[in-house]
DNA sequence: CAGTGAGCGAGCTTCCGCTTGACTT
């Protein structure tokens, strides 16, 4: 699509240099920097690959691989052909990365350049803008082989990896499996959580809550230790604290120690396409799949009046915090002309990446220009968009912000020893706001688990006697790990350098699509499935199954890259290991057969169903099989009865656009159906149906009543 | 923004990364 529209230009023009970048979008922004003297097309990423259809490297030369131009490709391929002919200089101009090393390398083959040709030019910069890209354009150099053997050592890795390791569980367990350096990981985490889950003893223990007051301004204090203790005190039943609260009866309550110290808070480093699909999730719920689409979008941007088509945001699929120096500098202006000096950190704030393997070919997501705040894009943009833009605004502006300061007070209240009892210690914190800073604009969201600080105490000094208002005592059981959301596992697979951010989403969908797991209230669960495939790759390969078979694929490939190494002893070190674990995986993995049991009763013949695999996913079969074959699709219900009949609401999908709604399980006898999920509460006004409206609303079908939904439901909302 | 819905279930699948598109039954 692009290099058609360009060459176009091209002829009216008659430019004779030609620029290739991967990205439509990046091509339009470098267009208008470079001028009409050049021609810029888009390769749309790589364009030629291993072969689809079998192995395509000889283990027995050198792992020599045999490449192809991929399928859809072919196309832009012959149209870069015919750009090329006319051009007398030619840029590679692709990410400056290991992949965009192969990419300009590959078209360079694909297309029968001769790569060293005085007019072919590689060029590389890291931000899109006019002054990184001038300075760019003034220091050409040749393709970096060594950057290129790099990433063929990388690819011909994970198709020995995928395309031997998945035709074994073809065998061992069902056709249409899959297995992957990346994939594979990825799953054993979740599988490995829900072992950890499984394992979990809940433990019970007790708080003790004081609600104190200093004359009418009260606080709440928690029961710490005994008072010449060092250790926390543990309550770990009923008893303990009946005991406790006998001694108290009579106790008198003293400040005896207050601790007030001031802390800063600095705002966090601007988004990568990890932390991206992280806050999304927080704040927004998109899923990780849904923030890039939109991403995309707002990457495209929109045609503004007299700007032209504009994007809104700078590169989606991204590992790095950096800024270009002249986004920071329109950033520090506008935070100094809207919110004040004392907004403004004295130097502006600069981002290291910590991630593992991280590549930097780009800079961090942010608004392109801070000056297009989200307010001047109401109404061009749809409230998706306009979401995830907010977003993005905000965290680039915080970014720059000065911290924000705050009083830490924490204090220890004693109470007074009555005869043979001890005194207690009751411990309250409270934070004291002092300069907002950048929480004004912008805080991250939290993951769950983490710790609520409290509000402001009242003033309290040493000495002061306070009243006791109540004790309140608490049950409480200690809880097992939660299940990884999407979010929180992107997060684990940045932190281990497990897969790459154009390839986060799609991992995860492989999961989904292969019924590895399967989403049970927005958290990933294993299948039987997923955890027989975990199992088996971890008892035959320990190796790849590791989080840090990839850090130390990384490191390798490092070497190569900087020339140290030569790629091909590098794989066969890696090689003749794996082919001997393969070999004897074939040989000795057992061969199972994969079942989920589940309560659901054969209609036709009372035996008990099983959920199994096929080729469309997960469904329910007769036990019996093949005496019989009985089977049914696997329902998603919520517990609503349909208001016309009675029977279950269940989740379904519409065939075309793939929409969610929810119909009655005794279609098609009866065809009712809403769009909104239901909710299990009556309408209060009319008993009517009530569906969730947003994320914390309710309204009912039937009258105009509209609420706020019961806290279960709220927690259980939405995908 | 939409107002929707088959009943298959092993016969050729699969990897990771780079990018955006979608001729139609």
């Amino acid at each position: 699509m692009a290099p058609k529209t360009k060459k176009k230009t091209s002829r009216k023009n008659g430019a004779k240099n030609l620029v290739v970048v991967e990205s439509p979008a990046k091509a339009r922004t470098i267009a208008r920097i470079l001028g009409k003297e050049y021609t810029i097309a888009a390769s749309l990423g790589h364009v030629r690959d291993l072969p689809k259809g079998k192995l395509g490297i000889d283990i027995d030369h050198e792992f020599t691989p045999s490449y192809s131009v991929m399928r859809p490709k072919a196309a832009i391929v012959k149209e870069l052909k015919e750009l090329g002919k006319d051009a007398t200089s030619i840029y590679l101009a692709t990410d400056p990365d290991r992949e965009g090393e192969a990419i300009s390398w590959h078209l360079v083959k694909a297309l029968g350049w001769d790569r060293d040709s005085k007019n072919l030019h590689r060029v590389v910069f890291h931000e899109i803008t006019e002054k990184a890209i001038q300075e760019a354009f003034k220091h050409t150099r040749g393709l970096d082989q060594d950057l290129i053997d790099a990433q063929q050592a990388r690819r011909i890795l994970d198709r020995l990896v995928g395309y031997q390791l998945s035709p074994l569980l073809w065998k061992k367990i069902q056709s249409g499996l899959s297995a992957g350096r990346v994939q594979s990981v990825a799953l054993r985490q979740v599988v490995d959580r829900e072992r950890e889950i499984e394992a979990f003893v809940s433990k019970e223990y007790w708080t003790l809550e004081a609600k104190l007051a200093k004359n009418s301004s009260s606080f709440t204090a928690t029961l710490h230790s005994v008072k010449g203790e060092r250790k926390k005190i543990e309550l770990p039943n009923q008893s303990r604290v009946q005991e406790i609260e006998r001694d108290l009866k009579a106790a008198t309550y003293l400040v005896g120690k207050v601790k007030t110290e001031e802390k800063r808070r600095r705002p966090s480093p601007p988004f990568t396409t990890s932390t991206l699909q992280q806050e999304a999730w927080r704040k927004l719920r998109f899923s990780a799949r849904k923030t890039m689409t939109i991403a995309q979008q707002l990457y495209e941007g929109l045609a503004l009046e007299g700007e032209g088509s504009v994007g809104l945001i700078t590169y989606m699929r991204t590992d790095s915090t950096s800024l270009a120096s002249s986004a920071v500098a329109e950033a520090r202006d506008y935070i100094r002309e809207r919110f004040g000096q004392e907004y403004l950190p004295k130097d502006p704030r600069a981002y290291r990446t910590k991630s593992k393997g991280a590549q930097e070919a780009h800079e961090a997501v942010r608004s392109t220009s801070v000056r297009r705040t989200p307010e001047s894009l109401k109404g061009r943009l749809n409230q998706d968009q306009l979401r995830l833009y907010d977003l993005i605004w905000r965290r680039m502006l915080a970014c720059q912000m000065a911290d924000a300061i705050y009083d830490s007070t924490s204090v220890n209240v004693e109470t007074s020893s009555n005869g043979s009892s001890p005194s207690y210690i009751f411990r309250a914190t409270g934070t004291q706001s002092k300069f907002l800073g950048f929480v004004t604009l912008y805080l991250e969201g939290k993951d769950e688990g983490s710790e609520e600080e409290g509000g402001p105490l009242p003033p309290l000094a040493v000495g002061d006697a306070l009243d006791c208002l109540g004790l309140e005592s608490k049950q409480h059981f200690t809880q097992p790990p939660a299940r990884y959301t999407e979010a929180s596992l992107v997060k684990l697979m940045e932190e281990k350098g497990i897969g790459r951010p154009s390839t986060y989403a799609p991992t995860l969908s492989t999961l989904t699509d292969r019924s590895y797991v399967v989403k049970e209230q927005n958290r990933l669960k294993p299948t039987a499935l997923g955890a027989q495939v975990s199992d088996m790759l971890t008892q035959f390969f320990p190796d790849i199954m590791d989080v840090d078979f990839t850090a130390n694929m990384e490191d390798a490939l490092d070497e190569i890259a900087r020339g140290e190494r030569p790629w091909v002893p590098m794989l066969e070190a890696f090689y003749l290991p794996f082919k001997k674990t393969l070999d004897e995986a074939q040989a000795k993995m057992p061969r199972v057969k994969v079942e989920e049991p589940t309560d659901e009763i054969c209609d036709k013949c009372g035996s008990p169903m099983v959920i199994k695999t096929g080729r469309f996913g997960r469904f329910l079969a007769c036990s019996t099989f093949p005496e019989c074959r009985n089977t049914k699709p696997i329902l998603k219900r919520t517990g609503v009865a349909c208001p016309r009949c009675g029977g279950d609401l269940v989740e379904r999908r519409s065939k075309g656009k793939g929409r969610t709604f929810y119909g009655c399980a005794n279609y098609p006898t009866c065809d009712f159906s809403v769009v909104q999920r239901p909710l299990p509460e009556p309408c209060p006004e009319c008993g009517g149906l009530m569906v969730a409206k947003g994320r914390n609303q309710a309204a009912c079908t039937v009258c105009a009543w509209r609420g706020e939904p019961s806290e279960q439901e709220a927690v259980a909302s939405e995908a």
